[in-house]
DNA sequence: GCCGTTTTCGGCCCGACTGTTTTCAGTCG
């Protein structure tokens, strides 16, 4: 058992025991415990195994659970989930990813409906009960039934950088398999779309029907889809990810990528327009219709090539204008990870970050920035202890005084400012001014109607500091939608006023999507790129602000941290 | 349940908001 399950088995635990009202500190060490094994570089079951007690080095794992451990490695569960497992059902779980329904709630409702799952919870407030129990409404109700929705929408779908993940694991496998040649993703992966469904695993070679054999008979593949003698489909891992395997021809690799990246409204245009040629395009490759002689498929290149266009970067492969762009050979030069010279969004340890200013400092010159910008929480954010007006007088000071001494690169001194209700700064502007890069950003009462959302980032924008806006749309992917406001209104004031707007790359974010970024860009916006990381670990995310970038369109030039660092000065300078 | 120690017991993050209430519990971040 790898970590990662034990680590499972531990916060369902503790999910189980909120949901039964227990000790909330108890319930934390659960949680604690759990996150430290996930994060743990040794296998927790072989430090078990091996000499029993050291386990409790662990930061977080105790007596206590050091004696579950002992029970998961020997049977697979431990006695206080048993006990929980009796009192509520596994399914119950799922209730807590509900919003508007938390562990005190879930219980009420098993007690006095029996409500056990999503689909007893859906009925119960259709049925208009949960407005009969206690300090519950008809409010609540439809709150409910409006999360249940967005549930449901979005269940059996992943992150992009969970995808990414298992796609790297399992290539890295099947590269390591006698006679296969070329393994790559294809499918919304490759095409960078922030959340996927599956994931398509393409292979080439003498021996790549082992690959087959090899994900059938893989140690995480918990259920068989579906085994031919060409593909393979399974559910992968604990989560469930579908991954198709593909074993195919050397020959009609570049055609079956092309086919199996998708998407399907780019291929069914390009199909349309191939027959239209006498030519017809499947996933063996490029044929004529009369005498169905092969003309192309090796790879993609000839096959775009040979209908007329050039070549399609994954990320354009949405029927959105692409082929019209690459018919007249004017697709736009797309932004790429080494155009970036420095992160404009980061967190340290002074507010909700893990690591401190230094070791942010040290990880991103490490990765050959030529400058970053340490951007944390202002006050308004006390959970995150957020910074006033003296620590934010007191940071730039530092920060001047650091890059005096000398850094391994320039440092600028930011802030991620709240944006309050009314579309003020958190901050006055007289300290906002010491700093070198203020981004605004929405934190709060995102449930606005729009047209009060819109004035307060419009008024937001009068601000004579805010340089960037920070994850404009507030989505988080998989869990709530962005806050409505007239986007249209709001990035022409941002390219009015010279306020760059943000493509934050967290994999939960990825804000702003693609259609927004092309629609900001014809404005004439500028864009930032950056991580918004917590740890060292998420400078590692630019990727995936890179693909999104790439899915709107956006080129080197559109984007501010691509500047050479004095250049760049001079643009945060200006106004 | 863990941790640290002022070493065996007390502290562990908590403020704001919502919908419900009629003074506040539950949820969220």
């Amino acid at each position: 058992m790898e970590n990662k399950e034990i680590a499972r088995l531990l916060s369902e635990t503790a999910d189980l025991m909120e949901i039964a009202g227990e000790d909330s500190f108890r319930i934390r060490s659960y949680r604690n415990a759990a996150a430290a094994i996930e994060s743990h570089p040794e296998r927790v079951v072989d430090i078990v195994r091996a000499t029993e007690g050291k386990i409790t080095g662990i930061p977080g794992v105790g007596k206590g659970i050091a004696f579950a451990l002992v029970e998961i490695v020997q049977r697979g569960s431990f006695d206080r989930r048993d006990e929980m497992l009796e009192k509520y059902p596994a399914s119950a779980l799922e209730l807590l990813k509900i919003q508007g329904l938390g562990p005190k709630g879930i219980a009420l409702l098993y007690q006095h409906y029996a409500v056990r799952n999503v689909d007893d919870l859906e009925k119960i407030c259709r049925e208009q009960k949960l407005r009969s129990l206690p300090r519950m409404g008809a409010k609540l109700e439809e709150k409910v039934l409006r999360s249940i929705e967005a549930y449901r929408k979005s269940a059996g779908r992943f992150l992009l950088s969970f995808g990414r993940r298992i796609a790297d694991e399992l290539i890295a496998e099947f590269r390591q398999i006698e006679g296969i040649e070329r393994v790559e993703a294809a499918g919304s992966l490759r095409r960078g779309k922030e959340t996927i469904g599956d994931l398509d695993l393409l292979v080439t070679g003498p021996g790549a029907a082992r690959s087959l054999d090899h994900i059938a008979g893989h140690a995480k593949a918990h259920e068989i889809l579906g085994r031919g003698a060409n593909k393979a489909s399974v559910r992968y891992g604990l989560e469930g990810l579908q991954v198709d395997v593909r074993a195919l021809p050397a020959e009609s690799f570049g055609a079956a990528m092309q086919y199996f990246t998708g998407s399907k409204e780019h291929n069914v245009v390009l199909r349309t327009l191939a027959v239209k040629q006498g030519l017809t395009l499947n996933e063996y490759g490029l044929f004529t219709l009369e005498g169905n002689e092969r003309v192309a498929g090796d790879s993609e290149e000839q096959i775009y090539q040979r209908l007329g266009f050039q070549w399609i970067p994954p990320e354009m492969r949405e029927n959105s204008g692409e082929l019209d762009a690459a018919a007249e050979g004017r697709l736009p030069a797309l932004i790429q990870l080494n155009d970036i010279r420095g992160d404009l969004h980061m967190h340290t340890t002074e507010t909700d970050g893990k690591a401190s200013l230094r070791e942010m400092v040290d990880a991103a010159a490490a990765m050959g920035y030529e400058y970053i910008a340490i951007t944390d929480h202002s006050k308004a954010l006390a959970m995150a202890n957020g910074l006033d007006e003296a620590r934010v007088v007191a940071f730039a000071r530092k920060v001047r005084e650091l890059n005096r001494e000398g850094l391994p690169l320039r440092l600028f001194s930011g802030l991620e400012c709240d944006i309050l209700r009314n579309g003020d700064m958190d901050l006055s502007e007289d300290a906002l001014a010491e700093l070198d890069l203020v981004i605004g950003s929405v934190h709060s009462y995102m449930n606005l109607e729009a047209a009060e959302a819109t004035d307060r980032l419009l008024r937001a924008l009068d601000s004579p500091s805010m340089r960037v806006m920070g994850h404009p749309t507030g989505r988080i992917l998989l869990q709530r939608d962005g806050f409505p406001f007239d986007f249209e209104a709001v990035s022409s004031k941002a390219a009015e006023r010279g306020v760059w707007l943000e493509v934050n790359a967290s994999p939960e974010r990825l804000d702003l999507s693609a259609p927004l970024l092309r629609s900001a860009k014809r404005k004439g916006v500028r864009f930032t790129i950056s991580t918004d990381s917590h740890q060292i670990r998420h400078l590692q995310n630019m990727q995936y602000g890179i693909t999104m970038a790439r899915r709107g369109w956006l080129q080197a030039g559109d984007v501010m941290n691509t500047l050479p660092l004095k250049q760049f000065e001079e643009a945060i300078a200006r106004r």
